[in-house]
DNA sequence: AGCACGCCGACT
DNA sequence: GTCGGCGTGCTC
């Protein structure tokens, strides 16, 4: 027998299987998906791989075939779905089996189960009080001690007698010995969730509910696999459809991932799947040891869980039956990996329901043009939840035009109306938050008398500002002086755009002295603790207004803010690359639906000097069919996702002339392809953040209807690449970016 | 990636 | 004459 291996090196010249003989006397242990002890190299260095297939035969010369030498201490074996996974990823997205196999892997070593001790008492009361009293006498103190303590609690923990108590091992062994207590041993999960006794409210489902849930069921009974999407307000009661769903698919002996946004991984939010499906519900997230993550795993392989929730990473949940798979706000950008591979979690989780003949649920108040292209496509089932359940209204928007405020001589951060609704607020108690939005801070630059943005005449993208006084496109290079003139209103106004939490922290504080303020930010939040406790103490009524950074507060309901404020929209409209009037408006939205959830109605302040940008007044209308059309029509025009396909390339090095040299050579290799008339290539330039830790970087950009070609670019760039042998750069790729480089 | 093989310079 | 530089090529 042979064994094909993904050897664990990450290299593209040693991206392809190796054939191993597979020894008798290891037959039966090896299997596919096993990882592997093999000998690799002139050296016959012992290194790790995966086991991707087993076959009777090779036509490799077997003069030259090496024995397998057998499974891997404390590694775990990767599931055929996952193994599946794993190439899918690989070709997708463009990495080396191995990084993908590891992606895929949700623990790859075992850890060692936690034992927790227990100590018994093994006589009756007298027997034991007769025991304390010789002990004392003998002056054996810490026997006396655990005596007396077991006569009133004949079962108790080891740690907390050897922690609490203070009795040494010793002291216990000692009892041991004599016979009159004995210590139990018992394997454990480690949990990381607290259930606090939660309590299930069990609603009825509305009509605009009730029908996507039997349009599901009935779908599966005609043997239909669909991909649904919900577009529902915020508020409109999306998790208890996913709830339902999920429910449904328990009923049937099936199990059932939902995917969540890792800020959006609350303590408020996982109660409701407890208090519903009880300890049936497990959660992995990034902040969890080695051993909580294996312990679920465990209890996944054991058949302990039926639902597993988490952030992308719980897409790799090993379930033996799966039956459905839902993504909660699924526009969300953390769905797409940072790291290599960058695969994007929905187009995986469309991968493994296929797979695994599951249905695929999304959901989100805004959702991501790709999806709703689907939808309106009919790729994809598309719903709308339009009701909240509370039955109170939608929030008021105002727009404010900070060119008017500025014109007026209000050069405060606060436009005069948001300033007068905080200050309604804060004699009614009641709270307050204001957005301020970090994204592009490289600086884009606009016209504070008429608003107008500065773009780059080729890409109509934001240009920003650089030290040396040019302003810059990041996707061409088109490099322009700045100057404070303003090219459509002649006006001297020109200004760069920055603003820090801190900044706007010391603003509220002189403007509203009595006001309690919290703030969170990077900064502020470092650690996670500081994190929960900023919103439980907001959510605890313990401040009046929270500043923060654009969306961090998802998924938690502050039952009493009735004002939103988002200072300046303006940073969001202007980031620079093609996705920034979604991701303004998805922001915009989003910020809004945190106002009036709970009994009384709330208000939005969107403070802009763009107030007739397209993404700012569809987003003051609530309206997300108008701006998905106006925003579908500009990506068509221009053939950016979801019409066309976009691979990002970046190229890096420390010195700047052989970046620069090596991303010409590699754009001269693009314009040479035979199907160069069917892409679109632009750049190369400097990236986002041109120089990060003394490394250089630049990009190029490849557009194309189909993704099929950027496959080939990619693959014919990195074979050509290779041949260069290159040491001091790297060439990097990244399908349809999300987060730009 | 990491290791061996190999073909040229400056050293006891 | 040999030690060692790293360029080239291969790894089941």
């Amino acid at each position: 027998m042979y064994a094909e291996v993904i050897v664990d090196i990450s290299h593209e010249k040693l991206d392809r299987p190796f054939t191993y003989r597979i020894p008798e006397s290891l037959a039966s242990v090896i299997e596919e998906g096993s990882f592997v002890d093999i000998p690799f190299g002139a050296g016959n260095k012992v290194i790790g791989g995966y086991v991707i297939r087993i076959k009777d035969d090779t036509d490799y010369d077997k003069g030259k075939i090496k024995d397998i030498i057998g499974i891997a201490k404390g590694s775990v074996k990767a599931d055929s779905i996952l193994i599946k996974l794993a190439s899918f990823i690989r070709k997708t997205y463009g990495s080396t089996q191995i990084n993908a196999l590891k992606t895929v892997m949700p623990v790859k070593k075992t850890v060692k189960r936690e034992v927790r001790k227990r100590v018994i008492a093994l006589m009756d009361k007298d027997r034991l009080e007769f025991l304390a009293n010789e002990a004392g006498k003998k002056h054996r103190n810490a026997q006396e001690r655990l005596l007396r303590e077991l006569i009133k609690y004949p079962d108790m923990s080891y740690s907390f007698i050897t922690g609490k108590m203070n009795v040494s091992a010793q002291t216990i062994n000692a009892l041991v010995k004599t016979g009159s207590i004995k210590i139990e041993e018992e394997t454990v999960y480690r949990n990381p969730v607290k259930i606090d006794n939660p309590k299930d409210i069990s609603v009825s489902l509305s009509d605009e509910q009730q029908i996507i849930v039997d349009d599901v069921n009935k779908d599966l009974e005609n043997g239909e696999r669909n991909t649904y999407l919900i577009h529902g307000i915020t508020g409109s009661g999306k998790t208890e459809v996913y709830m339902r769903l999920i429910e449904d698919r328990i009923n049937e002996g099936k199990q059932a991932i939902l995917l969540i946004p890792e800020i959006a991984l609350t303590y408020q939010n996982l109660m409701r799947f407890y208090a519903r499906f009880g300890d049936r519900v497990s959660v992995i997230h990034s902040k969890m040891t080695a051993g909580e993550r294996y312990d679920q795993y465990l209890k996944v392989k054991e058949g302990k869980v039926d639902i597993m929730i988490g952030p992308r990473s719980a897409l790799f949940t090993p379930f033996e039956n799966l039956g459905i798979v839902v993504i909660d706000e699924e526009h969300e950008s953390s769905y797409k990996a940072d790291n290599m591979p960058k695969y994007h979690a929905r187009e995986v989780a469309a991968k493994l329901c296929e797979l695994t003949n599951s249905v695929l649920v999304l959901g989100s108040a805004t959702p991501s043009l790709e999806s709703y292209y689907k939808a309106k496509n009919g790729e994809y089932k598309l719903y709308r939840l339009n009701n909240r359940l509370t039955g109170n209204t939608l929030p008021n928007v105002y727009v404010e035009d900070m060119r008017a405020e500025l014109k007026d001589g209000n050069k405060s951060v606060f436009s005069r109306r948001l300033k007068k609704l905080i200050e309604e607020r804060l004699n009614k108690h009641e709270q307050i938050m204001l957005f301020l939005n970090r994204r592009g801070i490289s600086g884009f630059v606009s016209c504070r008398e008429c608003g107008e943005v500065v773009k780059c005449p080729h890409c109509d993208v934001s240009l920003s500002y650089h030290r040396d006084g040019t302003l810059k496109c990041h996707y061409c290079g088109y490099e322009t002086p700045f100057s404070n003139i303003c090219s459509k209103c002649g006006s001297d106004k020109v200004r760069g755009f920055k603003a820090g939490t801190q900044m706007i922290e010391d603003f509220v504080r002189k403007e509203f002295p009595h006001a309690l303020t919290l703030r969170m930010d990077a900064d502020s939040t470092k650690k996670e603790e500081d994190y929960e406790s900023i919103l439980s103490r907001f959510s605890n009524r313990e401040a009046d207004i929270l500043i923060g950074t654009q969306m961090i507060v998802k998924g938690h309901d502050f039952k009493g803010v009735t004002l939103v404020g988002i200072l300046a929209a303006d940073m969001a409209l202007n980031a620079e690359d093609y996705r920034a009037g979604e991701r303004a408006f998805q922001q915009l939205v989003q910020a809004g639906g945190r106002a009036g959830r709970g009994e009384n109605a709330g208000e939005v302040v969107i403070q802009t000097y763009q107030p007739d940008h397209y993404a700012v007044i569809h987003a003051k209308n609530q309206d997300y069919d108008a701006f998905y059309e106006e925003e579908i029509s500009y990506r068509r025009e221009l053939m950016y996702p979801p019409v066309g396909n976009l691979l990002g390339i970046q190229i890096t090095g420390d010195e700047e002339k052989r970046v620069v040299k090596l991303s010409k050579v590699i754009a001269d290799m693009i314009d040479k392809l035979p199907f160069r008339e069917d892409i679109g290539k632009i750049g190369p330039a400097n990236a986002t953040l041109s120089k990060k830790c003394d490394i250089y970087r630049r990009v190029i950009y490849i557009k194309s209807l189909s993704y099929e070609n950027l496959i080939s670019v990619k693959d014919y760039i990195e074979t050509e690449t290779e041949k260069f042998n290159l040491t001091r750069e790297s060439v990097m790729f990244d399908f349809n970016p999300m987060n730009g480089f």
